[in-house]
DNA sequence: CAAAATGTTAAGTAATTGTTAAATATTTTA
DNA sequence: TAAAATATTTAACAATTACTTAACATTTTG
C-alpha cells in the first residue's frame, strides 16, 4: 500500500491507542503511540511524523504542554498536530489553538469522522507541500521539500534561515521584500536585532555571489537572476 | 458591464477565434484577434492585454515562439499566456510552461472549461496585483512591489523618495498633485524644508529627462506622458 | 521690473546596510 | 550525556547611500 503519511498518537490510555492505530492502520497510515508526553518527544526525533494526534488530558505532561514543547522546536513547523479532547473540556479548543494545535477532535471518537478527520488534515498538508515544489530560476534550482540549493548544478548547503530566506526571495523573484515582511515570515515576529537579517544575507550571498540578492536601500531585499 | 479584462487571442483558424471571442464576450471581457503571431505582437503594443490566448500550432512562427518573443520584453511580464494545443502534442506542456506559458488548454475546447479557466487565471491575476499592481504608461512602467521602473524597457534605479514620488505621480497622471498633497503622502506630514520636494524632482528628471514630470508653478507637480 | 515660485548645486547630515568577530544556542557525534 | 561541531544572534564599527539644507540662479507672472 502507498505510504498515505506518518501518525504518531499520544494518549494515556492503552485502549485509545489500541482504537485509533486500528482504524488509521486500515486506512494505510504508519503508527507510532507513546503512552505519555516525554516518550512522545523521544519518538518525535526518530519518527518524523506527518501528523501527532495528542490527547490533552494526560498525567504528569498534558497534551497542551507536549504541544507547545513541540512547536518551540522550529524543525517541528511542518508537523501537524491535532488534539483529543472530551467533550465538556471546551477551554482546550482555545489553549490548543494558541499552543500551535491544527485541529482537534472530540471524544467519544467515531471512526468514521476520526479517519475523514485525518485524511482531510493529511491532504491538505501534501497540497502545501506541494506548493513547496522546487522553483528553478536561472541556474538556481531551489527544493524546500528536500532542503536542497543547486548552483549551476552542483549543490551548496545553506543553513536552514538562509535557506528559508532564499526561498522566500525565490517564490516571487524580484518583489522587494521588505525587512518587516522576512521577520514575520521567518522569524514568526520572533524580536531579533537589526543585523540579524543582514548577516544571514550576507552568509548567501557568500555562498551563490553577491549578484542575486539584490539590497534596495530604505526598503528591503529582492531576489534577481 | 464592468470591465473584467483585456485577452488578446491569437490562432490562424478563424473558426477558433469566433468560437473563442463568442464565448469570452459572453463573459464580459474585452477581446482583440490576431491570426498570427507577427500582427499579434502587433496589437500587443497597443492593446495591453492582461491574457493572451495562443495557439501552439500556427504556421510561420508558432506558438511557443510568439510566447518568447513577448517574454523577451520585460515589460510584458505581468500579461499572462495561456496556451491552446491539440490533446497528443503533449510535448507542448513542457515546452510551453519553458518559454514562459502560465496555463494550458487543449482541444477540443469546451466552453465552460475555457471560461472557468480564463475566469480562474485572471482572478488570480486581479488578485496578486491588487496591492502594488504595476503602472505602465507610454514607455513608462513602475513596479512598486519590485521597486522597479522600466524606461523605454531599460531599468533606471530611483532611491525611495524619487522612486515613491514618480510613483505617486503615476498613480494618477495628468493630475496636478500639490506641495501639500505631496507632503502628506510621502514624509507622512514631517516638516521638511521648501526646496527638498525640488531637488527631488530635479533627481527623477535627471534619470527619465524632463518632459514627464510638469510642473504646474503656483500648484504643484504632475505626470504627463 | 519686482515679487514669488521654482531650479540647481554642492556640501553636510542622517539613515541604512555591510562586515567582523565573538557570544549564545542548537544540533550532532562519539 | 558530554564534547564537538554548526548555526544563529549580537554588538561594535565601517562603508555606503539617501536625504536635506542653504545659498544662489533662473524662470514665471502680474
Amino acid at each position: 500500500m502507498i505510504d498515505k503519511g506518518r501518525i504518531l498518537l499520544v494518549d494515556d490510555e492503552e485502549d485509545i491507542l489500541e482504537f485509533l492505530s486500528y482504524n488509521l492502520i486500515k486506512e494505510g497510515y504508519k503508527i507510532k503511540t507513546a503512552n505519555n508526553g516525554k516518550s512522545a518527544l523521544k519518538i518525535l526525533e526518530k519518527f518524523n511524523p506527518d501528523l501527532i494526534i495528542l490527547d490533552v488530558m494526560m498525567p504528569e505532561m498534558d497534551g497542551i504542554e507536549v504541544c507547545e514543547n513541540i512547536r518551540e522546536n522550529e524543525k517541528n513547523d511542518d508537523i501537524l498536530i491535532l488534539f483529543l479532547t472530551a467533550r465538556s473540556e471546551d477551554y482546550s479548543e482555545l489553549a490548543g489553538f494558541s499552543a500551535g494545535a491544527d485541529d482537534y477532535i472530540t471524544k467519544p471518537i467515531k471512526p468514521k469522522l476520526l479517519v475523514s478527520r485525518v485524511n482531510a488534515i493529511l491532504k491538505r498538508k501534501r497540497k502545501t507541500n506541494e506548493t513547496n515544489s522546487p522553483i528553478c530560476i536561472g541556474e538556481i534550482n531551489i527544493n524546500k521539500s528536500k532542503h536542497k540549493l543547486l548552483y549551476s548544478g552542483k549543490e551548496i548547503y545553506l543553513a536552514r534561515k538562509e535557506f528559508n530566506l532564499l526561498y522566500l526571495f525565490m517564490t516571487i523573484p524580484g518583489k522587494v521584500f521588505t525587512r518587516e515582511e522576512i521577520i514575520t515570515s521567518i522569524w514568526k515576529d520572533a524580536v531579533v536585532g537589526d543585523r540579524t537579517i543582514d548577516v544571514h544575507i550576507r552568509k548567501i550571498r557568500e555562498k551563490i555571489g553577491s549578484n542575486h540578492i539584490k539590497t534596495v536601500k530604505g526598503i528591503g531585499y529582492k531576489f534577481d537572476i
